[in-house]
RNA sequence: GGUUGGGUAGCUCAGCCGGUAGAGCAUCUGCCUUUUAAGCAGAGGGUCCCGGGUUCGAAUCCCGGCCCAAUCACCA
C-alpha cells in the first residue's frame, strides 16, 4: 500500500471515530447540475441561491481559512468556495479545520449545499454552507491539471484507460462523450426502425450450429444436455426463420462473437444490427440504409457532415453506387468482368497483390478489390454485385450470372454494412451449404456449417427478403472520430493482467496447502506475489518474515510454528 | 507472427556517455479569508517490468522472457 492509501485509510478511521459515516446509506437530494449553473446563473437575477449538488472532488486549493475545490458531476466541473466561518458559524471550527482540511481528499464523493456567486477573478462558484461526505475514496485518483484548455499530466495510457475505464470516464470528458454518443446512435437507429413498424426481437446467443457469416466461433459446453454450443457469430439464420414465420420485418441489436485476431477494427465481441424485411430486395435496402444513417447523423450533430481524421465525410443521401467490377475498373483501369481464374490471378500479380493457388475466382476478385479500391473509398459508397463464391446466403443476381445481389457500404476505406437480397430458394441454399462443406473439408476453418433446421424452415417457403447487417462499433467509430474500436467499447477485450493471475494462482495453492486464510493475506504483503517467489525460499526465512510482519503490524495472529511453515511449503510441491 | 518505440515515485515524465536514483503534480507538517496548473517554507515516498550475463560497480551495456503502443502481415 502506498503512503497515500495509508493516509486515506487513517482518514476513513478518523471519520468513523467522529461519527461521520464515510459511506452513508440515505439519498442525497440534488437539485441542480454543474452545467445548469454555469449556463443559467445570472448575477442580476441572483438565482441559484439554494443549490444542492453532489459529485467528486477533483482538485483543492487550501488558503488558510478559505478553500476552493472543483466538484465534478456528470455534466462537468464547477468551483466551490469553502469559507471556514460560513461552514462553521459557531465557536467550533473543527468541521473545516480538521474534517475538511485533514480528512477530505481529492477523489472523494461529496455533497455541497450553498449559493452561487461570482469570484473576483470572474468564475461562477458555489459558496458552500454545508458539506457532506458521500463516499470516501481510499485510493488516490490520477491527477490531471488544466489551464486555458491545455491539459497537463493527461490520463492517456491506453492500457489503463481500457482496463480501468471508470478512471477514463472520470478523467477524460471526451471519452464520456463518445459513449453517450454511442447510445444516442443506437437510440436513433431504433427510433428510425420502430417508426417504420419493424419489430425488435431477441434470438439465441448460444447456438448449437453457428451460421450467418464466415468466421471461427467460440465454443462452450452445456452440462445438462452434454453438448457443445457456440456463441453466435451472427443471428442471420434465426431472423430469417422469423420471416418464414410470417413476421414482415424484424431486427436485433446483436452482440456477436468471433474467435479471431484483434486489432484496431476488431474486438472478439462486437455489436451488429441485423434487419430483415420481407418482399423487398437489395436495391430497396440501399435507400433504407442511406436514409437511416443520414437520420442518425443529423440527430447526433444537426448536420450530415462529420469530420473523421483528415477527411470530412458527408452522409447525405443518396450515396454513390458502383458495381464491384466498375469500381475495380475505375481505380485500376482494368476490366475484370469477363476474366477466368487464370487471368484474374495474373492480373492480381501485375497489380502487386500476393496470391496463391488455393484462391478461387471469388477470393481473387475480393483480394483485388480490397487492395485497389476499398482504401480509396472515403465518402459513403455502395459496392454492389459480388461473386457468388463469397456469399453463400445471398440470392443469385437477377441478370448477371456468377454474381449475387449483395452490397457493402464502404466509408473511410472500411466496410460499414453488408446486405443481400436473401437467398430463399431452398434447393440452391442446400447446394451452397454443400459447397461450404467441401471448403471445410479442404481445411477452411471459416466455412459455414450446414444448418438442416434452417433449410427445413425455408423449405416451407420464405418470402423474398432484403437483409442487412450494420456494424454498430464501426458506425460509432466513424461518427465519433475514434481511432480504435477499443475507444467505442466500454470494456474492450484485453489480455488478463498477469500479476492478478499469478496472485490468484498463489492464493489457490496456499489454500490447498492448508495455509489459514488470515495468513494467506500476509504473503503478498511480505513481497510474495506469485508461486515463483516461493520457489527457493527457506522455511526459516519465510517463518521469520511472516511472524515479523505479524508483530510489526500488530495483526495479533497466532504465529505458526516453524514445523507448520515447513509443512505448508511441503504441501506446495 | 515481423519491424520500431516504450516499461523509473500514487500520476506525468527526465536520467541511459556504467560510479550512492531526479523534477513537477499528488501526499505529510507549518503559513495564508476570492484562489484557479494558487503561492511560500520544510519532510517522507522507489524490487528503476522480470531473469540471467559482462564488470570492482548496471536503471544505464549484452542475452532471454513478460507486458503495452504504432505499423505491416494474417484474419472479416
Amino acid at each position: 500500500m502506498s503512503d497515500q492509501e495509508i493516509e486515506r485509510r487513517k482518514s476513513l478511521e478518523f471519520l468513523i471515530q467522529n461519527n461521520i459515516n464515510p459511506y452513508p446509506a440515505e439519498a442525497y437530494p440534488v437539485n441542480v447540475t454543474a452545467e445548469e449553473i454555469k449556463k443559467n446563473y445570472d448575477e442580476q437575477k441572483n438565482n441559484y441561491q439554494d443549490v444542492s449538488i453532489a459529485g467528486r472532488m477533483m482538485s483543492r486549493r487550501i488558503m488558510g481559512k478559505v478553500s476552493f475545490i472543483e466538484l465534478q458531476d456528470h455534466t462537468g466541473k464547477i468551483q466551490v468556495y469553502i469559507k471556514r466561518d460560513t461552514l462553521c458559524p459557531g465557536e467550533d471550527k473543527s468541521l473545516y479545520n480538521i474534517i475538511f482540511k485533514k480528512h477530505f481528499d481529492i477523489g472523494d464523493i461529496i455533497g455541497i449545499k450553498g449559493f452561487v456567486f461570482i469570484t473576483q477573478s470572474g468564475e461562477i462558484t458555489i459558496h458552500a454552507t454545508e458539506i457532506k461526505m458521500l463516499a470516501k475514496a481510499i485510493r488516490p485518483l490520477p491527477i490531471v491539471k488544466e489551464k486555458d484548455g491545455k491539459v497537463f499530466d493527461a490520463f492517456t495510457d491506453p492500457e489503463q484507460r481500457y482496463r480501468q475505464r471508470y478512471l477514463d470516464l472520470i478523467l477524460n470528458p471526451k471519452s464520456r462523450d463518445v459513449f453517450i454518443k454511442r447510445t444516442k446512435i443506437v437510440n436513433s437507429m431504433r427510433d428510425f426502425l420502430n417508426s417504420k413498424g419493424y419489430l425488435e426481437v431477441e434470438t439465441p446467443i448460444l447456438q448449437p450450429i453457428y451460421g450467418g457469416a464466415s468466421a471461427r466461433p467460440f465454443v462452450t459446453h452445456h452440462n445438462t444436455l452434454d453438448i457443445d454450443l457456440y456463441l453466435r457469430i451472427a443471428n442471420e439464420l434465426y431472423l430469417k426463420r422469423l420471416i418464414v414465420g410470417g413476421l414482415p420485418a424484424v431486427y436485433e441489436f446483436s452482440k456477436d462473437f468471433r474467435n479471431e485476431g484483434m486489432d484496431r477494427f476488431h474486438n472478439p465481441e462486437f455489436t451488429q444490427m441485423e434487419l430483415y424485411v420481407a418482399y423487398k430486395d437489395y436495391i430497396w435496402m440501399m435507400e433504407l440504409v442511406e436514409q437511416m444513417v443520414e437520420y442518425i447523423t443529423v440527430q447526433l450533430y444537426g448536420t450530415t457532415k462529420v469530420k473523421v481524421g483528415e477527411n470530412e465525410i458527408d452522409f447525405k443521401a443518396p450515396w454513390k453506387r458502383l458495381t464491384m467490377y466498375d469500381a475495380i475498373k475505375e481505380f485500376t483501369g482494368i476490366d475484370i468482368s469477363n476474366m477466368n481464374e487464370e487471368e484474374l490471378r495474373k492480373t492480381a500479380k501485375t497489380l502487386g497483390i500476393e496470391v496463391d493457388e488455393t484462391m478461387g475466382k471469388g477470393k481473387l476478385i475480393d483480394e483485388i478489390f480490397g487492395e485497389t479500391v476499398e482504401p480509396n473509398l472515403i465518402q459513403p459508397t455502395f459496392i454492389m454485385d459480388y461473386p457468388v463464391e463469397m456469399s453463400p446466403l445471398a440470392k443469385k443476381h437477377r441478370s448477371k450470372p456468377g454474381l449475387v445481389e449483395r452490397f457493402e457500404v464502404i466509408v473511410n476505406g472500411k466496410e460499414l454494412a453488408n446486405a443481400y437480397s436473401e437467398l430463399n430458394d431452398p434447393i440452391d441454399q442446400r447446394k451452397r451449404f454443400e459447397e461450404q462443406l467441401l471448403l471445410a473439408k479442404r481445411g477452411d476453418k471459416e466455412a459455414m456449417m450446414l444448418d438442416e433446421d434452417f433449410l427445413q424452415a425455408i423449405e416451407y417457403g420464405m418470402p423474398p427478403t432484403a437483409g442487412l447487417g450494420i456494424g454498430i462499433d464501426r458506425l460509432t467509430m466513424l461518427l465519433t472520430d475514434s481511432h480504435s474500436i477499443q475507444d467505442v467499447i466500454l470494456f474492450p477485450q484485453m489480455k488478463p493482467d498477469r500479476t492478478v493471475f499469478e496472485l490468484n494462482e498463489l492464493v489457490d495453492k496456499l489454500q490447498e496447502a492448508g495455509v489459514p486464510t488470515e495468513w494467506i493475506k500476509v504473503f503478498p504483503q511480505i513481497g510474495i506475489k506469485s508461486l515463483k517467489a516461493l520457489k527457493n525460499i527457506k522455511p526459516g526465512k519465510l517463518h521469520q518474515d511472516l511472524c515479523g510482519f505479524n508483530k510489526k503490524n500488530k495483526l495479533n495472529l497466532t504465529n505458526p510454528s516453524l514445523e507448520e511453515v515447513e509443512k505448508w511449503l511441503e504441501g506446495l510441491k
